[in-house]
DNA sequence: AGAGATATCTGACTAAAGTCAGGCATTATG
DNA sequence: CATAATGCCTGACTTTAGTCAGATATCTCT
């Protein structure tokens, strides 16, 4: 470790602190303390228990007791039992509440659009973000069954085809490529799955049946910024562990020695490479898998 | 400006701020409210005058009367009234302050090496966080004269050497290039530049007199994180104007047509191609300019 | 059913941060 | 040289955050 690298860290944080410290004091300019615009944000984004929020937050029982008084007496938030165990509470927001709350959202938005209009290579001020927060927050990528037509799934998929554009000599053009249904992808011939950061889509992995036993593995993608942190490797087994789900007992799939990454992490996990088995003009190698 | 762009945002900024804001209450834990240990480290940082570090830390006068009585009485802290005006005043540590300064000091770096240490891909991580800071933080670039022998030029020129390795199809060997004594680089002969993000170097550029009218322009290089910022142009205006200081009428330069940016540079300031004037291996272009 | 654990709430605190009006030198300005 | 402005200080507040010791209701386990 170079003392360098400890400057480099420390400039870091001095030069984000200034920024994503204004988007935080945005929760004030409300009219509310900062730990009630806290609660009051931890509920909107989905946290209801109230233990849940309180270890979230790191605040004191008590504490966090009389905040959710507080905005109760607001009538922004709702407490009732939890329905399993009346020792704990669950918190909702009321109309007003969710009203406020997406007041708070617009908030960090204007703040999040104003300092990407104002920074010079926003697009690639983004992707150094992007980055940073994949790296230190890689344990909150998690894996999801979606619809292939849904629009994250979309957003991947359209990131996929420009990647190959760019990475095959002889660019790519998706009409003479064997792309499969979209019906071909969802249960119960196949299934379609994302990995999300925080929200935003990283990745993506396309398990196509055709009603028999065996199926084929197309479109794996994973964001640059997140590369190097498992996520391929956390696709393939979702979409194995939904392919023996659907009874398939066999998979499939083709690809391009340029995506020399996507090559040896098939190799890497028990993929022995076949004859070609179909005449897609862009892959030039072809495995399989039994399960 | 597409609706993902915030939400990658504000990912980014939930990621960071629980690792800077961790940082920041390190700041804790010295015995010592946040608010008295922020302006100790102001004035540690080199921040003199009250209501500078007041407008910085964003405080009431009132407030901060009161923290600076509370590190006099601690006796982390002196004050005397401004020379040049007796209204303002200017704070200093004492000895026994420089060392809870240091103290500080270390503890942020602990953090730093800390969480570098636990992140995978920490090189990675280091150059996106490079990125992001100086993009945020580009008009804290500052530019100075150094001795081309200087801890920070050395790393600047390793840095330099490293890329011309990796740029020229047969590699970079310093010993076969005209390489500048570091004599003809430091005045009266010559000078060295620098560029400075926040006490880490991020570029360089070398002048190099004979003792004559006629100068060279050496080692013109810049970061990759911060490229696109116009370091490079501002060294290179630092570099003429040192040049009009030394008497310098007329300035050479060799390059390589692999340095694509540096050739548009030139080419785009004045400078007109000339016929080689050296028998150096590498270069394979050469310009000049009149002061 | 009873003992102990768990989740939240209430009351009574303290510490830290922040606000505001006015005071006192000092400096700038007509 | 009088007057206004500036920079900092002091005293008297309020608000916010955080702590801690019970109280209460509910659940788990035997």
């Amino acid at each position: 470790m170079d003392s360098l690298a400890t400057a480099r860290f420390r400039r870091f944080a001095r030069a984000v602190t200034a920024e994503v410290g204004a988007l935080d004091t945005s929760f004030l300019g409300r009219g509310r303390p900062l730990g009630a615009a806290r609660v009051l944000n931890a509920i909107g984004a989905g946290r209801a228990e109230v233990g849940e929020i309180r270890a979230y937050l790191g605040l004191d029982s008590g504490l966090m007791s009389r905040l959710l008084r507080g905005l109760e007496e607001e009538g922004l938030v709702t407490t009732a039992p939890h329905p399993a165990d009346a020792r704990r509470r669950v918190a909702s927001l009321t109309e007003a509440g969710r009203r406020e709350f997406e007041a708070y959202e617009a908030l960090s938005d204007a703040r999040a659009v104003a300092l990407l209009e104002r920074a010079s290579h926003a697009d690639d001020l983004l992707r150094a973000m992007d980055r940073v927060a994949l790296v230190l927050g890689q344990e909150a990528i998690a894996i999801q069954e979606t619809d292939p037509t849904s629009e994250p799934a979309r957003a991947c998929l359209a990131a996929y085809y420009a990647e190959l554009a760019a990475r095959f000599a002889g660019g790519f053009d998706v009409a003479l490529s064997c792309d499969p249904e979209a019906v071909d992808m969802v249960r119960p011939r196949g299934a379609f799955l994302i990995a999300v950061a925080d929200g935003v889509p990283v990745g993506c992995v396309g398990l196509t049946g055709r009603g028999g036993p065996v199926a084929e593995i197309k479109r794996l993608w994973v964001d640059p910024a997140a590369r190097g942190l498992g996520v391929a490797k956390r696709l393939m087994q979702a979409a194995e562990s939904a392919a023996r789900d659907l009874g398939i007992r066999t998979l499939r799939l083709d690809t391009n020695s340029a995506l020399s990454e996507a090559m040896a992490l098939y190799r890497r996990s028990g993929w022995v490479e076949i004859d070609r088995f179909n005449d897609d003009p862009y892959p030039d190698h072809f495995f399989e898998k039994a399960l």
